[in-house]
Order: structure tokens, then sequence, then C-alpha cells
RNA sequence: GGCGGCGUAGCCAAGUGGUAAGGCAGAGGUCUGCAAAACCUUUAUUCAUCGGUUCGAUUCCGAUCGCCGCCUCCA
């Protein structure tokens, strides 16, 4: 039985949907214009397990994942390169996908952008005026947070000592407010060639929280069963997203909230300033591959801070490297007809403690922990030519099915070597015969000079590139 | 100032009121012509510090120190 820290409850709580073996999935993904640092892809790769293992479990899952492309930041900088909203975006949103290939993380099956969805977020608006949840103001459109009397239930902000009693932090001139917590619905236009929408409510652009509210209830239904995000858009974003909602339909919004905790750099926050701000096209620029960084980001369960070293990322290039080496010795071993008893408990037994791990809240730690238990019993076995075709089977199979969670592995390697790189290692197994090791080391050594590595084995040698 | 999280071996870290998972790195060994890979053995009398509760605490409580986050659009 899966079970999600709720957000929402603070707690741990099993997981049931509300349809029968179907889960919406709402997913906030990465803003365009701060796009690209690692800490983003922390976020990515656990919204990715969480879709991936709910698969495991034979859920279907609509996965939703927003891109914002209205919002204060995108519309100065888009305004700044004399640019439309959509070409601005374009190239980042181009990289994110590229990213998230790179990554292995599926692609969501929807992926709505508030430019597209304008009418959406003007019904909800209308709505909430006219049950005065909203307010005009000075051309403008606010939540009166005064009328739900449940706002902070998420984050718990305690807004007594806090915001509403003068945090420095607000500029209560700034806006023709009733209230310093009220937030903008729709905002006018501060001038002519700032980007606006005609509507019923009057010409204008959207705040950044509705589109959220819009779009997951457009593809998901009014009440949906996850939500999921980064921990910091908690407050206020989230927080929102339930005022407008709830506030518009009378019922409950999202049934889990599933928040993803923060990445740290060399134990310190990432910041340009610090000079520890990467992002994760800088990190694959030093040589560490995508799959490496996919198992870093995801090696400690979602809800801990992650520290991100280099040290750490070359221990998980290895360990990365040795899982592959372990799926590959295990497909290309010959084995005898029938089956080990002893190895089909070790295959259960991996398989029932990866399941405990990720049913604990997607405990990956643990789940790894059975993935590399099970590498080495098998390792051990292989060597001492215990393995039969019918483990061999069964054991590929396990192996596949950790993989459709934690998609570390890649495509098995099906090259074949070129005939003049075969004749080479042909070659080598002669003067091996002859005992001409000086020319098998040359041979060796010459092919790790192009990238291909030798390894000999009892059944003969191995090969694989570097 | 308000609220929350964390501090476990050289590094990344899981975890629990009953005596410290896993990975990387290190050491020794097996195998090998030598390597590589793999396997075996080994590496924290101890979980930031100081008190308290308890038969027993790394785990609960309190204090202290350090780090991180949210409190306006930052994953």
């Amino acid at each position: 039985m899966l079970k999600l820290r709720n957000t929402l409850s603070g707690r741990v709580e099993e997981f049931h949907p509300m349809r029968e073996g179907e889960v919406g999935f709402y997913y906030c993904g990465p803003t365009v214009w701060n796009y690209g640092h690692i800490g983003n892809f922390r976020s990515a790769v656990a919204a990715d397990i969480l879709r991936r293992y709910l698969k495991f479990k034979g859920f279907k899952v609509n996965h939703v994942m927003n891109i914002t492309d209205v919002e204060d930041r995108i519309i100065a900088k888009s305004q700044e390169a004399g640019l439309t909203i959509d070409e601005y975006t374009a190239k980042y949103i181009d990289a994110l996908w590229e990213d998230f290939d790179a990554l292995g993380c599926q692609r969501p099956d929807i992926v709505p952008r508030a430019t597209r969805h304008i009418p959406e977020m003007v019904s909800i608006i209308e709505k909430l005026l006219a049950n005065d949840h909203a307010y005009r103001s000075d051309g403008s459109i606010y939540y009166r947070i005064a009328s739900f009397p449940e706002y902070g239930k998420l984050s718990k902000i305690n807004f007594a000592g806090n915001i509403a009693g003068g945090s420095d932090r607000i500029d209560t001139d700034k806006y023709e407010k009733e209230d310093a917590r009220d937030f903008a619905l729709w905002k006018e236009p501060e001038s002519e060639t700032e980007p606006a929408w005609e509507a019923s409510i009057g010409r204008g652009r959207p705040g950044w929280h509705i589109e959220c509210s819009a779009m997951s209830m457009k593809y998901l239904g009014e009440t949906f069963d996850i939500h999921a995000g980064g921990i910091d858009l908690v407050f206020p974003h989230h927080e929102n997203e339930i005022a407008q909602s709830e506030g518009a339909t009378g019922k409950q919004f999202v049934k889990y909230w599933i928040h993803f905790e923060h990445l740290k750099v060399e134990g310190e926050t990432m910041s340009k300033s610090k000079g520890n701000y990467y992002t994760f096209r800088d990190v694959t620029a030093k040589g560490f591959s995508a799959a490496a960084i996919r198992y870093f980001l995801l090696s400690v369960p979602y809800n801990k801070q992650l520290n991100f070293t280099f040290d750490a990322l070359a221990g998980a290039e290895k360990t990365v490297e040795s899982l592959r080496d372990f799926r590959a010795r295990l497909s290309e071993a010959k084995t005898e007809p029938g089956n080990n008893q002893a190895l089909r408990e070790v295959a259960e037994r991996a398989m029932k403690e990866f399941e405990e791990g990720m049913d604990d809240d997607l405990n990956t730690s643990i789940a790894l922990a059975a993935v590399h238990n099970l590498s080495r019993e098998v390792n051990s076995a292989l060597a001492r030519k215990q393995v039969k075709e019918e483990n061999k089977r069964e054991l590929l199979e396990v192996l596949a099915k950790f993989d459709s969670v934690l998609n570390v592995l890649g495509e098995q390697q099906t090259e074949m070597l070129d005939s003049e790189v075969q004749a080479l290692i042909d070659e080598r197994q002669e003067a091996r015969r002859r005992r001409d090791f000086g020319r098998a080391d040359e041979i060796r050594i010459g092919l790790a000079n192009q990238g291909i590595i030798l390894e000999d084995t009892k059944d003969g040698v191995r090969w694989k590139r570097k």
C-alpha cells in the first residue's frame, strides 16, 4: 500500500485515488525565466519518480505539467528583448524538453500553458467576483482572503504575527488592496505595450496563481488526486490556488499535496553570488552523465534536503556504471536449464524490499539498497555459476521492473563491433594463447585509446565503451 | 521577528525507544599472464554539544552551537 506525506495534513497517509485505478496528477513545473539550474531537476526527477511509481503500482496516470508563461518577470524580459511572450519563451521550452529527455523524465501527457487558457481563468474570476471572494480595485481584481477562513491551511502560516501584522517586506502602498494579504487575480496593464487580453472582466492579464487553478481543474476535474511541486511553492502559490479553486467551486481542490525539498550545493544555498550556481548543462559540461545526475538526484528521498557535491556525483557515476555492468553481465551469462530456488528467493526478497521502500513515501534510499543487495548476491551467484536459465529470465525481469521506476540503466548495448576491431580482439586472444602478452597488452591499450574497454572472463572477452 | 527542516564514518546518506541500511572512496584477500570487472573480509564502541526522561536514546524532551528553507511571482 503506497503511503505519501500529504502537506495538507502534515502526515503520511495511505494513498487512495478518487477513481479506481486512475490518478490525476498535476505538477507545477519550473518557470521559464529561472529555468535550468540543477535544483529544478531535483524536483523534475522527483515528480518523474512519483509518476513512474504510480504506474508501477498499476495506476493509469493523467499527468499534467504547466509551464508558466504569463508572469511579471517573463513579461518584463520579453519586452526588454523586444519579443512576444511566445518568441521569448520558445527557446527555454525547447531546452526544457531536451533536458527532460536527457534526464530520463517522461514527458507529461498534457502541458498546458497559461497564454492558451485565458478564458478558463476569466471564468473562475467571474465566479469569484459573483460570490464575493474577489473585488475590483483600481482596474485590477484581487482575491479577498478575509472571505476564505481556511486560508493558510496548507502552509500553516500564522498571519497574526506575520504578514498582516506588517512584515517589512510587504509593500502595502503598491496596490489598492483591502488587506495586505490579498493577491491579484487579474492585473490592469500598466502600459499600452504590455501584453493584455480583452475579457468580460476588463482588459488585462492574469495574476500568477490563477493559471494553475484553471488549468488543473480543466484537465483533471474540480477535485483531483495529487498536486505536486517544489516546497517553495507551498506559500503563496499553492495556498492561493486552494483559495481560488475552492472559493469558486465550493469543493475540495486537491486530495494529496506533495512537495519536493530543495537542493543545497556544497552545504550552502545555491546562489550566483556564492559561485555555486550550476545548471544541468554546466554539470554535464564537466563530463558527468545525465544518468549519474539522475541517480544522484533520486538517491535521497524527495522530502529531504539533498547536498549536491561533485564528489557525491562522481560516486553516482561509478554506481550507475556498475549497475549497468551488472545487467550486461547477467544478460550475457551462459546459463543451464533449470531454476535455483535460493536465487528465486533472492529475486522475490529484492522486489519486496524495493516496493516496501517505495511504498513508504517513496523512500528511494531503501529501494536502492534493495537493488544493490540484489546486484551483489546475483554477481556472487554468477561467479559461482549458480544462475540457471529460469533465474536469469526472472532476475532480468525484476531489474527491468526496478528500472521502470528508476530509469538509470538506459538502453542495453546491442551494438556490434566493426570487423576491424573484432579482428584485433581475435588477434589478441590468439596472442594470449601463444602467451605473447606483449602483443596482447598492446592491442588492449590500443583499443582502450579508442574507447573500447576489454575485460577477460572465464567465458571469453567482454567489451564495453568507455 | 514568525513558522518549519536538518546536523549519522573521508564524501553522499537511510534509519529506529533495544543497540548503526546502501553507494562512493580506502585497506587486505580471491580470481587473472598482468589488468579490469566481480566476489570475500575490513573501515562509526558510535549518530553536533550539554543536560533530562527511561531498564535502555542516535531515536523522546529541554538548552546550546552550526547549516538550510518559507514568510512578494524562487524547484
